[in-house]
DNA sequence: TGTACATCAGTGAACGCGCGTTCACTGATGTAC
DNA sequence: TGTACATCAGTGAACGCGCGTTCACTGATGTAC
């Protein structure tokens, strides 16, 4: 729309960069996004804390962002749907950093502990986003639960279909795929709510965090290795 | 002190009989005891469904135990001590079933089986107490999530010293007894929430869960077979 | 370019409501003699 | 056993408070010509 009235002008060269300048800074939009940043990243810092994400109140949001209740209305309908906005910003990170790893081939060597590490240190990096979706995983409501379990669903389902291009797991049937997925995942969040409780200063006890879920990811690993798909009915 | 005043009467065979109807039926105590459990089994009740603990209030509490909210307070002296109260109450039938467990013995036959089964109809049978443990395990205050915390620990360390009795683990430090038992709580906890997220009635999908479960655990056993403690640090 | 009008993010006051906590009280249960 | 007194679980009214939501508004940004 912006560009449409400037089309009209002189040198598009220049024009170009001012375009974009216009877009990305001080216009009703950008200020209108920034003001929505604000409100997820009051309501995050909110959740850093003993605080659930139910028992946050709009007004204390706004308040936080530096608005107040009923400009809170020009973002979002409700808390619900603010509460939906949390779950995408929380899962759009972790879904980029799959895609780089995935993108980066399947390294074989020292693979567990460099799939463990490059995970956790993600989790480490963005504590606020897993701290909210450990905390709403079973607590929140029914609509917010169903968005996360769909997240999760989501990222076993990936891993099993990685796993499968695994000649050693040759064996295992697609269900049995998903039930090594499964555990697998069960391993990494196991882990991730641990280091949420752990202070990041504390190296070492982040360190033992580390090592435990290594350990328990190879132990899973070698189950894998003596797995018998066919007898899995018995 | 009520059998010190009756203890001054005649016919001591019959008045044994008085005695222990008068604790146990209609005396003040008996009322106060009732009262309190009407407040826990509300809470209880109201957290079967979407609400979370912090998210009750204590009028809610008190209304749905049918009394005023300042007669609460002849019971606990807010809600984070009725939080308590429910941690206690949730995991004593908990500790029982373990305690009784334990008495049994150590079941070889079917093993992985009977003890998923056991423990998973013990969490259908008692619903309304997992669901709040799983609802406060992350999202709970500090205290309540410690308190949590401590019950799960002390479960693994249960389960370890069980697990070093079977001579096939006697390849196992201490350290990573410790490890393998965190792994199989992990597996059942897992369980434990989508069983919650199931309606009772729904058989096929119950049983669904608990296959899943065996699977994973049956996994993780021969992990633990092929398992070396000398190797765990490389 | 300048002007007149439209849009709309954010304001501030107002509302009715359920909250936690306090208080003096009531009346049934328990105790002492 | 009967009586006089103590205890205390539960009552009901009152309080000040933060809540979600609504409303008419303001004034900066955007658009049309």
């Amino acid at each position: 729309m912006r560009s449409r009235k400037r089309s009209d002008e002189a040198g598009p060269m220049l024009e170009g960069d001012a375009t974009v300048a216009a877009e990305s800074d001080g216009g009703r939009d950008w200020r209108k996004r920034r003001t929505r940043r604000a409100l997820i990243n009051a309501a995050l810092a909110l959740l850093e804390g003993e605080r659930s994400f139910s028992s946050l109140s709009l007004r204390e949001v706004a308040r936080g962002a530096r608005i107040t209740p009923a400009a809170f209305y020009r973002h979002f309908s409700g808390m619900e749907e603010l509460g939906h906005a949390l779950i995408e910003d929380s899962f759009e990170s972790l879904h980029e950093m799959m895609r780089k790893a995935r993108a980066g081939g399947l390294p074989s060597t020292h693979m567990i502990r460099a799939s463990v590490t490059t995970f956790l240190d993600h989790v480490n990096a963005h504590r606020a986003h897993f701290r909210f979706i450990a905390k709403e995983r079973f607590s929140g409501s029914t609509a917010i639960r169903v968005a996360i379990r769909k997240e999760v669903r989501l990222w076993v389902g990936e891993l099993a279909v990685d796993l499968s291009r695994f000649p050693a797991l040759g064996k295992f049937s697609a269900e049995d795929l998903q039930m090594l997925a499964g555990l697998m995942v069960n391993v990494v969040i196991a882990a991730t709510e641990l280091l949420l409780d752990t202070p990041p200063k504390d190296k070492a006890a982040l360190v033992r965090i580390y090592r435990h879920a290594e350990k328990q990811m190879r132990l899973v690993m070698l189950g894998a290795g003596a797995w018998d798909s066919s007898r899995s009915g018995d």
